[in-house]
DNA sequence: GCTTATGGTTCATTATTTGAACCTTAGCTT
DNA sequence: AAGCTAAGGTTCAAATAATGAACCATAAGC
């Protein structure tokens, strides 16, 4: 693996404790040697994308993502072109709707719009959507190249509930059911007692960006509900694809019709 | 150098772009081999800090550092934390407020508050402020250690208008002023017309991190108006550390007293 | 006041980065 | 349509930077 792999692994490792570390602790969760991970450290920051705290040493995500993040979305608002879609489906569906992105090899939560109901799912910003086992991830995967869907199938997958699939060729099959119907279903994949559907976000190309999922509690579905709600976060993914990237191609040429990736 | 501080450069000079850029025009600006620029800009992509428009071929600014960028704000919100003090100070002085952060060896603008004016100073997010010749600059630089003042001044200055002071020695004459103030003053340094005051934002161990900086036109500025609109900067700077690192240290100890950067 | 844990540093060894030259494709010119 | 140009992208021997075991320094724990 490349250096600016590893340091940028290390910073994403800070970024997913939920308090600042240590050296030494830093070291052990990227397996790196003292001496490297600090010279990496050293080297984040003199960048500011990581900060030590004068007084206990550790270290934490410094300001200089927030500065690249501001730039990003002047220029790429994808959460300001989302957000009023993910809000219209969380009032129309009166359930949890949450909106994921893919971003360093995993998908994570970005928003999420609550249900209006005192009987709700909850999800968290920054929580990180298995392939295998939520609907987010089911949905972005099956519409990924053949090539990484098999690359994903040979990683082991972890059984979160008596009702997550963890077999290579039943989540191929739920991949191909989902890629036939164009959302995904979560039959308790995650976590027991909910039901999610959820729909790609894609690129003019067809490459999945990210997903919008709704979570309802299992109790309260039915088929014909998620087969709606289902219906609606597709709708609801174009919407938005459409708004991020222009519902026709500006200057548009032959070019633009031929899949690049 | 290293090269994570390469890749690191690679991805400031990107931002600093008004616009997508290519391979070629990257690896220029950067003065770095093409293959090497295109392996770090791989490296990158891989990890999600850039994204290539699978048409054109240009490389953008991934969504990497708006997840991080979430998670920094989240537990440490500066910007939450800044915004309701410009605010106040914008409508006080009734002229443009700003706020600017130290991130990757510069000083940048992080949040505008306009003037209610119909004749105001039009400051943008993201502008960089050089340390000779604004207001914000002087204020930060002369609350540094006296070795980065020295290393600043190595520097060549260059020369904005004919007001802008370029001598390393006369400079340093500005920072002695500001520091005896507690604010800077710059008549005309970075524009014609324009004169700005700025008082730094601290840590509670003296170090500053950003600033805070009222901005006039010179045309309706009386002295004792500066005069004024220092103090005012100084006590909204005050009032964000102490709002930002609490007003007394959290689990205080002999340690909290020791100066360690 | 001894022990342990953590942050931080050194330098010979080792592995990665580097870049000139190369190939490939797209768009332009005649 | 052939030829030209410029840009993206790739290769591999040579050059350089990364690595980590052993080290020191400091502070908290016993």
């Amino acid at each position: 693996m490349s250096t600016i792999g590893k340091a940028l692994a290390l910073l994403d490792t800070l970024s997913r404790l939920d308090k600042e570390a240590g050296l030494t602790d830093i070291a052990r969760l990227c397996t790196l040697d003292k001496a490297t991970a600090r010279r990496f450290l050293v080297e984040l920051e003199k960048h500011g994308f990581v900060e030590q705290d004068a007084d206990t040493r550790r270290y934490r995500i410094g300001s200089a993502p927030v500065r690249l993040a501001r730039i990003r979305e002047a220029r790429f608002p994808f959460l300001r072109v989302a957000i009023p879609f993910i809000k219209a489906l969380a009032e129309s569906s009166t359930e949890t709707v949450h909106l994921s992105e893919f971003s360093g090899e995993q998908l994570s939560t970005i928003h999420v719009e609550d249900s209006p109901r005192a009987h709700r799912i909850i999800v968290d910003v920054g929580s990180l959507l298995p392939f295998h086992a939520t609907a987010s991830g089911l949905a972005f995967l099956a519409f990924c190249p053949a090539a990484e869907i098999d690359k994903a199938l040979k990683k082991p997958f972890e059984k979160f509930t008596e009702h997550t699939v963890v077999d290579p060729q039943l989540v191929r099959g739920l991949l191909d059911e989902t890629r036939g119907r164009g959302f995904s279903i979560s039959h308790q994949g995650l976590e027991a007692g909910v039901i999610s559907t959820a729909a790609p976000i894609r690129t003019p190309s067809g490459r999945p960006i990210g997903c919008v999922a709704i979570a309802a509690p299992l109790s309260r579905t039915t088929k014909t509900a998620i087969h709606e709600f289902g219906v609606q976060a597709i709708a609801a993914a174009n919407a938005i694809s459409e708004k991020y990237y222009g519902s026709e191609r500006p200057m548009g040429t032959i070019a633009n019709i031929r899949r690049t990736d």
